[in-house]
RNA sequence: GGGGGAGUGGCGCAAUUGGUUAGCGCACCGGACUGUCGAUCCGGUGGUUGCGGGUUCGAGCCCCGUCUCUCCCGCCA
């Protein structure tokens, strides 16, 4: 092959492949990537030669020294190859490849790197198990799927700090190594080796920083912020670490943020994906409406069902499982389904079913069967109160109503389910479209389940509507915040709000969860400092990048748009992490293990032999 | 921490529900083949059914324990 390489061609590629078109014919060419696919003809040797931009088919003849080679090559090897670009009979184009009107008819081949047989296959539908794909990422990340994935996910990155600049917020970067925060979920703890016994924690958002640049007069900051959690990793939750479009703005209120946030979403939403998308202003759902409509504070819209409480219709109903109920605090949820009179009975018994694998007692229902109700609690009714029903649920022959009676909470959390779970079942579910909402005015407190005290329900910086005076309510649990969702599809893309700026509100604030004021000097005295010396009022939000581009790729999982991640159990079976260290490194931090480690035979040096 | 599902050659799956030699596709090895594009055809190698114990004449299947993966609940201001 030095014949080409005299020609001054560069020595790995002229092209990539999913250049040659048949414009080049007659062109040499020089190709460098992945065996994707051979077939072998015994007289001629096709190889599909992939890299990141395309496939373009390699043609080699039994003439040429190297094909015998080719020949046993195992697919995923990477090779160089020069040729002459040839175009293809009419009959022999491949219209399925943006190359397949032309094919290299190899004259050189270099073999870069032979591959060994793959644990795992790349090419064809087939998906190997999780285990498997995480341990090889890096051949993982070669299929076509996840590759496109990540090329999404930087698109939609890139995009979003276009757009952010572009309304005038400026990217500032926040400390990784900070301090451990009080409230919230578990920090990652590092160790200071300069400081005996002392720990920095890896930040679970930018939380204060982003708080502080509007003290510090920056007034439109973002990031594409990494946070961490030490919590149990979901479906849409990757353990560990993900990351935040962090957003905080100066002299602000709550529509402003939304506004932003609607001009940002919409545009990355439209131009990564072809579906339909909500466009501004988005809905505003209260909190009190969306749970009691959709049993969720992240309402899946697309569904066209809602519920409505008729707990005033059985209050005196002679139904004594619900009179009863109501009677010691419950309230009846009621869900109307269009249509769905002619479902088999086993439909029926198989959401009853389900219903109480959620926790219900029982799932009650009325089928609205022409003139007549009909239903296993129809003779428990009056003809008044199945006309109340029928008002409050607007019920037509065909429709059907089920009814969950339950403390507010567990009605809620049921009859949200159920209505997702019809939504799915019966295909009800709006397709290509992506419906946005926000969910407004959520508590500022509520019960602690276990202990019965009153608790922050969010973010326990946020502004309480109505400031200072407000705090004043009797009923703590009435006092709602500038604190704001935004849902997309039923995923949760983001919490944020209007700050409290003010030390006497937070102190109040605080008091009313029961903190003292020292408890809040020493918790959160940094913030408190910042804010006795000129705070702006502020607010901001912070819709995760991971769900946003798992919603644009119409994946399930979040690990399909994230290059290297955790498992559930926050390992990475790629790099072995966690992993033991050597007890110099534990020496030089200062720490002695409490027990030993279940492993420690993988570490270098033994594992420390003293209990504490 | 709790609940569900799963673990069978390198990979993806099957095994008539306790029955004889654990099958199939891909991959791999060898052979045939000059136009395929999931090439095709012929032949072959490869398995202590995650691990340990138990029940049974007999266990991939049932029971107990244990490990691993996954989904959900708790948790995620």
């Amino acid at each position: 092959m030095t014949d080409f390489l005299d020609l001054g061609m560069h020595i790995y590629r002229t092209h990539t492949c999913n250049e040659l078109r048949a414009t080049h014919a007659g062109d040499t060419a020089r190709l460098s990537g992945w065996v994707f696919r051979k077939r072998d003809h015994g007289g001629i040797l096709f190889i599909d030669l992939r890299d990141h931009y395309g496939v373009t088919q390699v043609v080699v003849h039994p003439s040429r020294p190297f094909f015998d080679e080719l020949t046993r090559l195992h697919v995923e090897s990477v090779i160089t190859v020069t040729g002459s670009v040839t175009r293809r009979d009419p009959e022999t184009v491949n219209p399925d490849i943006p190359t397949g009107e032309v094919e290299l008819v190899a004259e050189a081949c270099t073999v870069e790197s032979v591959a060994e047989v793959l644990p795992l296959v790349l090419a064809g539908e087939e998906e190997a198990g999780e285990e498997a794909r995480l341990k090889y990422r890096f051949l993982d990340i070669r299929r076509d799927r996840v590759h496109r994935n990540l090329l999404l996910r930087s698109g939609v990155i890139s995009h979003v700090r276009r757009q952010m600049e572009a309304q005038g917020f400026h990217e500032y970067q926040t400390p990784i190594l900070t301090s451990s925060s009080p409230e919230g979920a578990r920090d990652y703890l590092v160790p200071s080796r300069v400081h005996p016994g002392k720990f920095y924690a890896l930040p679970q958002a930018p939380q204060m920083f982003k708080q502080l640049l509007m003290v510090g007069g920056f007034d439109r900051y973002f990031q594409i912020a990494p946070c961490f959690r030490d919590e149990d990793a979901r479906a849409d939750r990757s353990p560990g670490e993900f990351y935040q479009l962090d957003i905080e703005m100066s002299f602000v209120t709550q529509d402003e943020v939304f506004a932003v946030v609607e001009s940002v979403l919409h545009s990355t939403f439209t131009r990564f994906s072809g579906k339909t998308v909500d466009s501004a202003p988005w809905r505003r759902i209260p909190y009190r409406e969306a749970m009691l409509k959709y049993g969720s504070d992240k309402p899946d819209l697309r569904i066209p069902l809602e519920m409505c409480d008729v707990t005033e219709v059985f209050r005196q109903s002679g139904f004594k499982a619900f009179a009863g109920a109501i009677a010691s605090g419950a309230v009846v949820r009621a869900l109307p389904v269009p249509g769905i009179k002619t479902q088999p009975r086993s439909f029926f018994d198989k959401l009853v079913e389900y219903a109480m694998g959620l926790g219900a007692k029982g799932l009650a229902y009325l089928v609205w069967d022409g003139d007549v109700v009909k239903g296993p609690i129809r003779k428990f009714l009056t003809d008044a109160e199945l006309g109340a029903l029928a008002q409050a649920g607007a019920m037509r022959d065909g429709d059907v109503m089920f009814f969950f009676c339950d403390e507010a909470s567990a009605a809620a959390r049921v009859g949200g389910d159920i209505r997702c779970k019809l939504g799915r079942d019966l295909g009800r579910v709006e397709k290509d479209v992506f419906r946005f909402c926000w969910i407004v005015d959520f508590p500022m407190y509520e019960r602690d389940s276990e202990t019965g005290a009153v608790a922050f329900s969010h973010n326990p910086f946020s502004m309480p509507q109505g400031g200072l005076e407000a705090l004043d309510a009797a009923d703590p649990l009435s006092i709602l915040a500038y604190q704001y969702d935004v849902v997309c599809n039923g995923v949760e893309l983001s919490s944020g709000a209007i700050r409290n700026h003010s030390p006497e509100i937070m102190y109040k604030a605080f008091a009313l969860a029961g903190y003292s004021r020292e408890d809040v000097e020493s918790r959160f005295g940094c913030l408190l400092n910042a804010f006795r010396y000129g705070a702006p009022p502020h607010g901001g939000i912070a819709p995760g990048i991971d769900r946003m581009v798992m919603l644009l790729a119409g994946e399930e999982n979040i690990r399909e748009v994230i290059a290297f991640p955790m498992n559930q159990k926050a390992q990475d079976l790629m790099m072995q992490a966690p992993a033991t260290v050597s007890e110099k490194q534990l020496r030089e931090l200062h720490i002695q293990l409490r027990g030993a480690p279940r492993e420690a035979g993988q570490a270098k040096a033994p594992p420390a032999q003293k209990e504490p």
